[in-house]
RNA sequence: GGUGCCAUAGCUCAGUUGGUAGAGCAACGGACUGAAAAUCCGUGUGUCCCUGGUUCGAUUCCAGGUGGCACCA
């Protein structure tokens, strides 16, 4: 029988963990998590886990797998996801991923070319250069270290340009030597499920989530792990808010409404980010049997012989 | 009912001595390969309340209307 991964996506509160229950159940299978703050145990409240009811009613995998103290990233993620879908693959014929996290989802589709693990201390020098001199001197020695790579990067993202010198520094390599840009071959079929609605109507639904997280304790959540917010896996919507508002540079109220705002502006972005694939097939979120017969379908044509 | 003030972008407002307009916030579009809920780039989206008048030309001046606010009855 073949294999098939489905992959409900879309952007953050569009309901994806109910309908993902909903097709795990239907499809009598388990469901990995593709979503890079749902990972970190340390967080409930802000990142809008499922509830313990539904964590009990289908199994999940990578919620709460992992701490925020790790050096978690999306390469790790389609190592280990990978070899669980190899277990899985043994049981079902079918696996669910739900998630909204672009470039873990990426990562297992298409695969992220191979190269070291990020020096923390080379990561945080390049990070005080940054900070001391500007991004010019950043620019100026990947001019050096790889031409390729700075005429094609976005000069302007320091980001980007660290994580390049990084690689080179510690290889000894162009960064750009690494990048194959090669698609991975999977064992297995993929079936990507959109979810999308108005954006008045998802606006809306973001708010409001926002208010109950508050109502259910996000602030507590937010000042238990304040001691860490240096850590990257804490610079996130939801948390770094109240970090700020704990350091007194803005009002409570003023906390709350940039979690939902910042949380509008990340569902754009992934919206941005998901109808760039013409592999996705969209619905709205109660599209349930319009979804599960649209998969069906799909199967079939793959369970047929060539 | 009377008097005064106001009406401009989704919101709060600026402005045009008459030549069809711009800030903040919000919003929108895009990039993306080991930090991705990250990081970065870009974009004013407008019947200037309505109807007349004056004028070559009115969002601006005048009159009336409508709506809002304040005060007086």
């Amino acid at each position: 029988m073949p294999k098939t991964l489905i992959i409900l996506t879309g952007p953050t509160g569009i309901g994806k963990t109910k309908l993902g229950i909903s097709l795990a159940k239907y499809f009598n299978t388990e469901i990995v998590s593709a979503d890079s703050r749902q990972i970190f145990k340390e967080l409930r409240i802000g990142t809008a886990v499922p509830s313990g009811k539904e964590l009990n009613e289908v199994k999940h995998h990578f919620i709460h797998s992992h701490s925020i103290a790790e050096n978690y990233n999306a390469s790790k993620y389609e190592a280990e996801v990978l070899a669980l879908l190899d277990e899985l693959f043994k049981k079902y014929d079918k696996a669910i991923m739900v998630g909204g996290s672009m470039l873990y989802i990426d990562a297992i589709c298409k695969g992220i070319d191979i190269m070291p693990d990020a020096d923390p201390e080379i990561r945080e020098s390049l990070k005080a250069k940054f900070k001391n001199e500007g991004i010019e001197s950043l620019r100026l020695q990947l001019k050096k270290l790889d031409p390729d790579y700075y005429n094609t990067v976005d000069l302007k993202n320091h980001t980007r340009i660290i994580h390049a010198l990084e690689i080179c520094l510690m290889t000894g390599k162009p960064y750009s030597s690494f990048r194959t840009n090669s698609k991975k071959e999977r064992p297995f079929h993929i079936i990507k499920i959109g979810l999308n609605c108005d954006r008045n109507m998802l606006h809306q639904r973001i708010n409001q989530r926002v208010d109950k997280m508050v109502e259910a304790g996000l602030e507590k959540e937010a000042k238990n792990v304040y001691h860490l917010k240096h850590l990257n896996s804490l610079n996130t919507v939801g948390y770094r808010e109240w970090f700020a508002f704990f350091d007194g540079e803005i009002s409570r109220k003023k906390a709350i409404e940039l979690i939902k705002r910042n949380s509008r502006r990340y569902a754009r972005k992934q919206i941005t980010w998901f109808t760039k694939d013409t592999d996705t097939m969209w619905f709205e979120p109660d599209q349930e049997k319009e979804i599960i017969n649209t998969i069906e379908k799909q199967i079939s044509v793959h369970e047929k012989p060539d």
